[in-house]
DNA sequence: TCTGGGGTCCTAGGACCC
DNA sequence: TCTGGGGTCCTAGGACCC
């Protein structure tokens, strides 16, 4: 029998926060998105007073005075560190190990020499705990969605202390999908939830004695797959090596709505150098490019605009002017005055590694001149070395109305020598 | 005043081919 | 008068995830 254990972090971004700074411990604390715009992890104490996910931080600043609650610019340099970090403790756990997202991790146990599952997860519990600092959950199950179910319940149950394991007997399972609501279920979200709700399926147990024909038409093959994962049938494998990205994204909202062209373009620009900067990292080249651009929509009283372009890029690139002129070729094709633009970005498609492009009669050897490859390497060697942004193109002034807000980050404790902490005697 | 960013997969429909 | 059927590829949009 497959089983699987998935190992969550408890709410990661508030838990790494509280590592360097333990008086944050006890507190409400949240985390809020990019641009300060919403909060995307709560301490549990935040939960309590009422503080939803998602929830616009500009309806929580009343918080911070009537609960104490500490709202946290979102600090990712720290977070990617910190979860390596768990993550690499993790695999010493099993030989098979899928790093999921940032603060997941799933682990294939079958042909472990493990009697005792749930003490073995609080033995990971603990060494996590011991060697990073950061909480976690374990969930294990005979399917990866039933695994996630179960570490659902972990973190909710007392009793079960943070490890839960469903594989020991069928009634633990049909009790825990009956107080699993459906739109908990992994691979569940709001519209089929609410479509489940219709139909009188509340839990996710009701959902599993729902017909394949029935549950087929209604959330399509995916969610087949998933209510087959309830029933006990493993549908998802582990991914040990995931594949490469078949796109890469680099796009913000602005601080303030902006209408001149002048600085949209320096915000794209910006956004292509670090979307190529990202490829150029993965070893791979883009086919395509999207550029976009679009007014508030939480602004219905102003006039609306969406802008899109896709620009072909042949030969396939990850060369910095390549893909930024590219960009604003795009940009100025569509580009149209009077709008006030909040957000744009720059999405990489068709994305490949150089040896698979395909051979293309007619295209010309890249840049005669000067060999792009050299000089992107050089740039990247400059900025490993003195920091991001060192050397770049544009012009991208910290000052500019686009550029993102983030009042109130924590320092990069791991990852930048001027921002180790200290420690004072 | 103020609402994130970065991904994946599937499906329906249109264009095109024979 | 009468106007097929099956296949592929591509794209846009919609669902989901963290």
């Amino acid at each position: 029998m497959a089983v699987y254990a998935l190992v969550d972090c408890n709410n990661f971004y508030v838990s790494c926060e509280r590592v360097f700074n333990p008086a944050l411990e006890g507190k409400p604390v949240i985390v809020m998105s990019n641009n300060d715009g919403c909060a995307v992890a709560r301490s549990a104490e935040a939960k309590i007073i009422g503080v939803d996910m998602a929830a616009p931080a500009f309806k929580l600043r009343h918080l911070v005075e009537s609960h104490g609650l500490v709202m946290l610019s979102s600090n990712y340099a720290l977070y990617g560190d910190m979860s390596e970090r768990v993550m690499s403790v993790l695999a010493t756990f099993s030989p098979g190990a899928e790093v999921y997202s940032i603060d997941e991790c799933f682990l294939d146990l079958d042909g472990l020499p493990v009697d005792d599952l749930t003490a073995w997860s609080q033995q990971i519990r603990a060494t996590v705990r011991r060697w990073t600092g950061i909480p976690v959950s374990v969930g294990i199950g005979s399917t990866k969605t039933l695994a996630k179910l179960a570490n659902r319940l972990a973190k909710k149950s007392k009793k079960a202390n943070g490890a839960l394991d469903l594989t020991g007997n069928p009634k633990w399972v049909e009790a825990a999908l009956k107080q699993t609501p459906v739109g908990d279920v992994w691979g569940i979200g709001r519209q089929y939830a609410a479509h489940c709700g219709v139909n009188g399926i509340c839990t996710a147990y009701d959902l599993t004695l729902q017909s394949d024909g029935w549950i087929k038409k209604t959330m399509g093959a995916v969610g087949l797959r998933t209510v087959m994962e309830l029933r006990g049938t493993p549908v998802h494998t582990l991914d040990t090596a995931p594949s490469d990205r078949q796109t890469t994204c680099c796009s913000r909202s602005f601080g303030e709505a902006v209408e001149g062209f002048d600085q949209v373009r320096d915000a794209v620009v910006t956004f292509a150098s670090r979307a190529a900067e990202k490829i150029r990292g993965q070893g791979l080249v883009a086919g395509a490019l999207q550029v976009f651009a679009y007014t508030d929509r939480f602004r219905p009283d102003q006039p609306q605009f969406s802008l899109n372009s896709l620009i072909r890029l042949s030969p396939p690139t990850s060369s910095t002017p390549h893909i930024i002129g590219a960009a604003l070729r795009g940009l100025e094709t569509s580009w149209r005055d009077g709008y006030g633009y909040k957000k744009a970005g720059v999405i990489l498609v068709d994305l490949v590694r150089p040896e698979d492009i395909p051979r293309d009669l007619f295209s010309q050897p890249q840049d005669a001149g000067v060999k792009p490859k050299a000089l992107m390497a050089a740039v990247d060697g400059i900025n490993s070395k003195l920091g991001k942004g060192a050397v770049g193109y544009g012009f991208a002034p910290k000052d500019a109305p686009w550029q993102m807000r983030c009042d109130n980050r924590t320092p990069s404790y791991t990852t930048s020598w001027d921002e180790l902490p200290v420690v004072k005697a």
